[in-house]
DNA sequence: ATAATTACTGTAATTATATACAGTATATAG
DNA sequence: CTATATACTGTATATAATTACAGTAATTAT
């Protein structure tokens, strides 16, 4: 999918207002109106080249007949297992995307995660929930966050970060809190835990 | 707002269809064609029959100007403490209400309900957090149920369910069952929980 | 009993819309 | 240097779509 240019950026965003606003997408007139052109023909030609860059689908024959393709951006990933190595957000640890639009949580969520294991019971995260994680949210001690300890992605809750000892702990009795030399030890935050999702009780 | 008849209905979730589908409203001829009319002038009539009772908008001079006016059914409510008497759906109980359009879990959900207190922890549900209840669901031994007792609303698991006693059971040890003799105490289930929202950790 | 509403057919006109064709001009890529 | 892409104007036309007008028939409200 090649990039749009300004002019063609500044017509996709028309029709997504247009859409949002009126809830359905506008003619070439309405685009020419919109932005000056004296030609609808102007605005035909932009939607040709936007429809050539895989933004939008052009229906032939139909009034407003602009389908817009969905942009990847505006859906979440769901994770499910993550593979040992490579990137959490890596294809193929992808379950299921949610379209951003739908989300009623925090508009801060980069992913979510699916819960395995007990470790967390304490605080009400079980097993096969899903955690809203935000990679940009700043991770404090006391906060839940997403961290991968030697290629091997867990959740846990932050208790003591210094420059040779991070201290992560389950909150379950039954865990050992996790010590560990990032100086030795290979360690990541990947992100904070900021809502949960229950899909079933 | 006037009820639809039937078939007023059959044509406003066909346009709800085709915007859900392609992402822009059906002509009269689209309508005329899905429901077998001979004539687009049928589909304008049962328009204007709609538009009249409140349910959409006709642009006028627009190719498919149809704006569906938000049902309030669309909205899913979200219910914070209940007041003593009345019922749980009565306005001055609604928090907030959240697009169901924009919910992610079960769409068989009928409001949410904040939680108050901690008897359902060990299951992981925390005060706060916001219960998706369906009033539909069928509620069985083992469900987590909302029940309303002596006009006091309470979240708990169902255990036990006879023509003279019933027995809730809530989540935490520290607590002890609730065992109720219909005949004798006013007791109503009002619907079983399906989901969980928590919006923040 | 009479008017209004519902639920259509059938025709037709006006307007809305997509879209082809012919240009102009500038920028960018091979 | 030449083809391709970008960014338009300007005109024209076929067709898509709204919408008015004239009916028929059954049901529901007053």
């Amino acid at each position: 999918m090649k990039n749009l240019t300004k002019r063609q950026e500044e017509i996709l965003n028309l029709i997504k207002a247009h859409i949002l606003d009126l809830g359905f997408p506008p003619t070439r007139a309405d685009i020419a109106r919109s932005l000056g052109f004296k030609s609808p023909n102007a605005a035909e030609q932009h939607l040709r080249a936007i429809e050539k860059k895989g933004f939008i689908k052009i229906l032939s024959g139909a009034s407003r007949g602009i389908i817009l393709n969905d942009n990847e951006n505006d859906q979440i990933p769901v994770i499910g297992l993550v593979a040992a190595g490579g990137p959490i957000l890596a294809e193929e640890n992808v379950e299921k995307t949610i379209p951003r639009s739908n989300n009623l949580l925090s508009n801060d969520i980069d992913y979510y995660l699916r819960v395995k294991g007990d470790s967390m019971v304490d605080i009400g995260i079980f097993e096969e929930d899903l955690i809203g994680v935000s990679k940009s949210a700043n991770t404090k001690i006391g906060s839940v966050i997403v961290a991968r300890i030697n290629n091997e992605v867990t959740v846990k809750t932050l208790i003591e970060m210094s420059q040779n000892k991070v201290v992560l702990r389950a909150e379950n009795q039954e865990y050992d809190d996790i010590i560990i030399n990032p100086k030795v030890e290979e360690l990541a935050i990947e992100g904070s835990c900021v809502a949960l999702l229950r899909e079933s009780i």
